[in-house]
DNA sequence: CATCCACAGGAAGGACGGGGGT
DNA sequence: ACCCCCGTCCTTCCTGTGGATG
């Protein structure tokens, strides 16, 4: 009797905040992959790439192009939009231009790349148990019976290439040789935020893809402000946004060299948080909590796609950076193994961990800066680029998840 | 100014699990 | 049923290197 009526009460609740709370009107306008009619402040480089893209447009194949821009300035908005709209544009004039847009920091070898290039022009591949060079081959086969353009949109490409090289590039961007002359032309957009990343590549890939180049330039904090505040508009009810909760996302985001998808999420991230509290309006006490529930997700999901012994590493490092600022390899090194050793776990090689460094740090959980020390040799400076407790509360409750509690051997 | 430390990171390969084509 | 391929995680062996120190 009694649990039944808690219970009613709690959802009672629930659903009386969820009645009540008038703060979404369309809550998709600040999802990441929203891509919205307007694009302020981006003028400039929707020209600059339509200008490039255009060509499609005459039946022609249009330069290879490089885009080049911190995370959050716009590149993949201004690239879909831009797409979408020469896309309808073609149908208008009875063309085939279609394209496709791979993230390759998802789909991260060449066979994936290639395959969601084949299903674009309906070429299905099965996601394993082929050679990459058999899959190549259909596809090019596949090509040469289509007709029209296709540009494919190879976002965040520097970490196909830090992964597996530039070849399949290479191969991309001479997809055309192999083909008939009448058939699908294909162009290549790459999109970056590593500028050193052209250095990685082989000189006939780079003069290749890099035919066109445009670089993005970061918003700042007035320019975010004016992004959020058009989605804004869309997103909430007029009354829903307390005064200030604008600016001060931009002026957090902005901090992060700019990032308009920081602070898109930001604010659709506090909104969702003053609705489930029930109240009517954002305030900037939500924006903090969201802030620190955003940074806390993305401690845990980054944590839990690790495999154990960089999991440990973590763990380690933790250890090894509780007295002082950093830690450095060798002395991680021994950390990490008598930690290995108290838990009953087999440590694997130097080699090994310096490998977990560098992916902890491209992922953004540590920051791992070589440095010489001179006589005393080169090595890491290795220190957590995330606040501790998030990583602590993420490693205890992946290690909880996947049952092999290393964390707290002692229970 | 050469030396030499303490590593970085490339190359090749292997074990293993998940999946092909024929 | 057979043999093939791929990605992941790891090993072994190796060459390369910035700069304080002798």
């Amino acid at each position: 009797m009694v649990r039944a009526s808690m219970s009613e009460d709690i959802l009672e609740d629930i659903f009386a905040k969820a009645v009540k709370a008038r703060i979404f009107k369309k809550r998709d306008i600040l999802s990441p992959d929203y891509v919205p009619e307007r694009l302020p402040h981006r003028e400039n480089e929707i020209r600059k790439v339509g200008s490039v893209l255009a060509q499609a447009l005459k039946g022609n194949k249009p330069n290879n192009l490089f885009i080049y821009g911190l995370t959050g300035t716009g590149k993949t908005a201004v690239t879909l939009y831009v797409l979408r709209r020469l896309k309808t544009k073609a149908l208008e004039l009875g063309l085939r231009v279609n394209y496709v847009y791979v993230n390759t920091r998802q789909r991260d070898t060449p066979y994936k790349v290639l395959s969601d290039i084949a299903s674009s022009i309906g070429l299905r591949i099965p996601f394993t148990g082929l050679s990459t060079a058999e899959v190549y081959v259909r596809l090019v086969k596949a090509l040469s019976r289509e007709r029209g353009v296709l540009i494919v949109v190879l976002d965040e490409i520097d970490w196909l290439v830090r992964k597996r090289g530039d070849d399949i590039l290479y191969r991309l961007t001479r997809i055309g040789n192999e083909l008939p002359g009448d058939s699908m032309k294909v162009s290549i957009i790459g999109i970056t935020n590593d500028i050193r990343f052209v250095e990685m590549l082989d000189a006939r890939v780079r003069s290749s893809l890099g035919e066109e180049e445009i670089v993005f330039p970061p918003y700042n904090a007035e320019q975010l402000n004016d992004i959020l505040s058009e989605r804004a508009r869309e997103a909430f009810y007029p009354e829903a946004i307390k005064r200030g909760v604008i600016s001060y996302c931009a002026a957090l985001a902005a901090r992060e060299h700019g990032d308009a998808r920081r602070a898109l999420d930001l604010l659709r991230v506090a909104g969702e948080i003053a609705e489930r509290e029930g109240s009517s309006y954002v305030d900037v006490e939500h924006v903090k909590k969201a802030w620190i529930q955003i940074e806390r997700n993305r401690a845990k999901e980054i944590v839990s796609s690790l495999p154990l012994h960089a999991r440990l590493v973590l763990k380690a490092i933790l250890e090894a950076t509780k007295d002082k600022p950093y830690t450095t390899t060798g002395e991680l090194y021994e950390v990490y193994t008598n930690l290995a050793k108290k838990i009953g776990i087999e440590v694997v090689t130097q080699r090994r961990i310096s490998d977990i460094l560098s992916e902890l740090d491209m992922l953004g959980i540590i920051s791992a800066q070589i440095i010489s020390r001179g006589r005393y040799g080169k090595t890491r400076i290795i220190k957590l680029s995330v606040d501790e407790t998030t990583v602590v509360s993420a490693l205890e409750e992946v290690s909880r998840e996947k049952q092999q509690n290393f964390y707290h051997p002692n229970n």
